[in-house]
DNA sequence: AGTGAAGGGGGAAAG
DNA sequence: CCCCTTCACT
């Protein structure tokens, strides 16, 4: 395969380059990952092993992505790079270099509720005030310690940040953070964050086995490399060291996770750290039109930190960006949905063509409602993953005590569940005695009526002969016949069949979809791997993004901008443009948070090929009460040459189905926002008594009212398989093409 | 041990 | 407004 003809000057010198450090500064949209997947594939028919090539990605998602390009590029051989995320390639090696740094093989990754649990165990155990001392703000702190590889030891005597902790009122983090680490250690546990840091703790202290993987990764690939933070860094530092082939793609202008620990510095310290290092600069962007490209570029250019770089386009002019007004949330709703409605029917296009991206979570609601009100499919990205139910959490639960007995979240959790008649009493007695007798938890539950006595230590000890039972059939069968035992013996099948509501039954029926996952685990025949050890390690680094979608059908999709990073839509809608929600009020205190927000801007803007749209509201429901809101700053940095304002700034009257909902809606909102501008006197109201017909006999020629376009005739039916269209002339809007079976019409004889 | 009412709090997010 | 935690009460 000839795949150098397919690549621009710039993407062919950098893929050709194979030898010496490299830096790859990418533009949104200018085939980066097309670059990356050649340069391995060019690497191997250059006779390279694939085995000594590591490619470090951020989602296992664009992991799974790449490896498939490259297989079919260069076949079977593909499957034999080491690719995959930070965290599972390192968690891999730690899995086999474990006793080097004191923990078992078959370590346990706690999660962040784990990690969160524990935080939250130790803060009542000192004592402390949880209101100070929440969750997410010590586990936040921690984390961004092990980021910057700061242990227990150099927190606790760092003047600065024991400064910074007494100023925020919290001085025991530190005491917290050490706590945690041990009590993790004891669990044979690790956090995400400790499969950095531990890599970084065996690296240093066992030059042997650095050496062996310096030897193994000849060659290094780092992709968004934008988003690394410093234990990252010097992990690829670390292995490069010797070979010096190491290659990094990025684009500052789309780093959007500094407040998680990624540091930008990562790139300057990259040019200081290889200066024979050569820079390759994508800059043609083959995704969008030259209006959002240039429009993109009118809203980067405000930020002062950035690497120089030019991206541009040869593709269409194309439309203008729509900046679309409304007076509430709920309105804002309601002209995305008809704006989709509208889009899709006239230029007949799918669902799967337009994407929905918000600032926060919480918009998704307004838009989801407006979406299901005109029977539009929709599908909502992020939010609770498949691994975070409750119930697949108990069962996995088990499944990890069985393989670690040590892991002490993993016993909190089933103990008592299902009901055992170990209540929190005897549970907070387990675990003081194992501190106190210093035993572990474990072992005081394996002996639990000598120290509890004979009652309530029989029923843990049965308990414990339970799992220990487990653990002997784990043995000698593979993940998933134990895991049908598990399900089965522990009592979490029947207890969920009992319930019968829909909830209910929802929960029993994911149980049965995570013993099918297993068994596709199990039958997978590139797992060489299939017991119940191997299945956990693998699924604790599984998420939500790369679940397989049930894609029945078309969908619209709705997700956070973050999220969107990386995806690419022929039409995009940026909703909610307003001050203090984007950018978010809480990114308004430094230059540095606002350049953040505004090259996540940057991003959502990127994300489209054909057709942006911009949406605010100039009110919207926030907990509970109703807020006036301002635009976004943002809007007024993009270069109004690219703009097209559907309502407030030129108000262009005729034909157009925005201005029409917004005036109807206006009287109806008057109340909140005074309407600014006169109704039109066309403007069309739907009675409320308005009740659609059975439109299975229309024909042409026939009068008809809608909603929305008011009255009508039908000039033509059209029939495509099971699809019927009517066009319809309307007195005020003019032709509409309608798709029957969404069209809401009242046929009047 | 299990329920319902009351209260608090609410950022984006991969692994 | 909505979700989650806590607490009081059975």
């Amino acid at each position: 395969m000839d795949y150098i003809s397919l690549l621009n000057e710039s993407q062919r010198a950098a893929v050709l380059h194979t030898d010496g450090p490299a830096m790859i500064i990418a533009g949104a949209g200018s085939g980066k990952t097309r670059v990356l997947t050649y340069r391995i594939a060019h690497l191997i028919s250059q006779g390279v092993d694939p085995f000594n090539i590591l490619a470090l990605t951020f989602t296992n998602k664009a992991a799974k992505e790449m490896r498939h390009r490259i297989e079919k590029v260069i076949g079977n051989e593909a499957k034999n790079i080491w690719m995959g995320t930070f965290h599972s390639v390192f968690s891999r090696i730690l899995r086999a270099e474990a006793d080097k740094i004191g923990y078992p093989k078959s370590f346990t990754i706690y999660d962040t509720d784990d990690s969160k649990t524990l935080i939250r165990n130790i803060v009542k155990e000192l004592n402390l005030d949880d209101k100070l001392y929440k969750p997410n703000v010590v586990l936040g702190r921690i984390s961004a310690a092990k980021n910057k590889l700061i242990s227990v030891k150099q927190y606790l005597n760092d003047p600065v940040i024991q400064a910074d902790d007494e100023a925020a009122m919290r001085p025991k983090i530190g005491k917290i953070y050490e706590m945690y680490q041990n009590r993790c250690f004891r669990a044979g546990a690790m956090d995400f964050d400790d499969l950095l840091f531990n890599t970084n703790v065996l690296f240093k202290d066992h030059p042997d086995a650095l050496n062996k993987y310096q030897n193994i990764f000849k060659f290094v690939m780092v992709d968004e490399y934008q988003d690394t933070n410093y234990s990252q860094y010097l992990i690829t530092r670390k292995l490069a060291a010797q070979n010096r082939n190491i290659v990094v793609v990025g684009d500052d202008a789309q780093s959007i996770y500094a407040f998680r620990g990624a540091d930008i510095q990562n790139i300057l310290n990259f040019e200081r750290d290889y200066p024979e290092l050569q820079v390759f600069k994508l800059e043609q962007n083959y995704r969008s039109t030259k209006n959002i490209v240039n429009a993109a570029n009118s809203v980067i250019k405000n930020n002062s930190a950035q690497l120089k770089k030019d991206v541009y386009t040869d593709n269409e002019q194309g439309p203008l960006i729509e900046v679309i007004k409304a007076n509430s949330d709920n309105e804002e709703g309601k002209l995305v949905a008809t704006t989709i409605f509208e889009e899709k029917m006239s230029n007949h296009l799918s669902y799967d063509d337009f994407a929905i991206l918000y600032r926060t979570n919480a918009q998704s609601r307004a838009m989801e409602e407006a979406l299901r009100r005109m029977n539009i499919k929709y599908k909502i990205i992020g939010g609770l993953s498949f691994y975070q139910r409750k119930e697949i959490k108990d069962l996995i639960a088990y499944l990890r005590l069985t393989v670690n007995p040590n892991d002490e979240q993993a016993l909190r959790r089933v103990i008592n569940y299902p009901k055992r008649g170990i209540g929190e009493t005897t549970e907070q007695r387990l675990f003081v005695t194992a501190n106190d007798t210093n035993h572990s938890v474990w072992e005081v539950v394996q002996n639990a009526s000598e120290f509890l006595g004979n009652r309530v230590g029989t029923t843990i000890e049965n308990f414990s002969i339970m799992i220990r039972d487990f653990a002997r059939i784990a043995e000698n069968s593979d993940a998933f016949e134990v895991a049908k035992h598990i399900a089965k013996h522990s009592g979490i099948v029947d207890e969920l069949y009992q319930d019968k509501t829909v909830e209910g039954l929802a929960r029993y029926e994911n149980i049965q979809e995570l013993l099918n996952g297993i068994k596709e685990y199990v039958d997978d025949p590139e797992k060489e791997d299939k017991s119940l050890s191997s299945f956990l390690q693998d699924i604790a680094l599984v998420t939500d993004a790369d679940t397989k979608a049930d894609d029945d059908g078309e969908f619209v999709t709705l997700m956070t901008i973050h999220s969107a990073k990386g995806l690419e839509f022929k039409n995009v809608f940026i909703v909610g443009m307003e001050e203090n929600l984007f950018p978010s009020q809480m990114m308004l205190n430094s230059r540095a948070d606002l350049e953040e927000e505004r090259r996540l801007f940057y991003v959502a803007i990127t994300r489209a090929e054909k057709k942006l749209y911009l949406t605010y509201a100039t009110s919207r429901y926030q907990w509970g009460n109703l807020r006036a809101c301002e635009k976004s700053r943002f809007l007024d940095e993009i270069d109004p040459k690219y703009i097209n304002f559907k309502y407030g700034e030129s108000q262009s009257g005729g034909g157009n189905v925005f201005n029409r909902v917004l005036q109807r809606k206006s009287s109806i909102s008057s109340l909140v926002q005074p309407p600014a501008r006169k109704q039109a006197a066309t403007a069309y109201t739907a009675p409320a008594d308005f009740k659609p017909s059975d439109t299975s006999s229309l024909a042409a020629g026939m009068k008809v009212e809608h909603p929305k376009f008011g009255f009508g005739v039908v000039t033509k039916m059209d029939t495509q398989g099971n699809s019927t269209k009517a066009i319809i002339n309307f007195d005020e809007v003019g032709e509409k093409t309608l798709l029957l079976s969404f069209a809401k019409l009242r046929i009047h004889e």
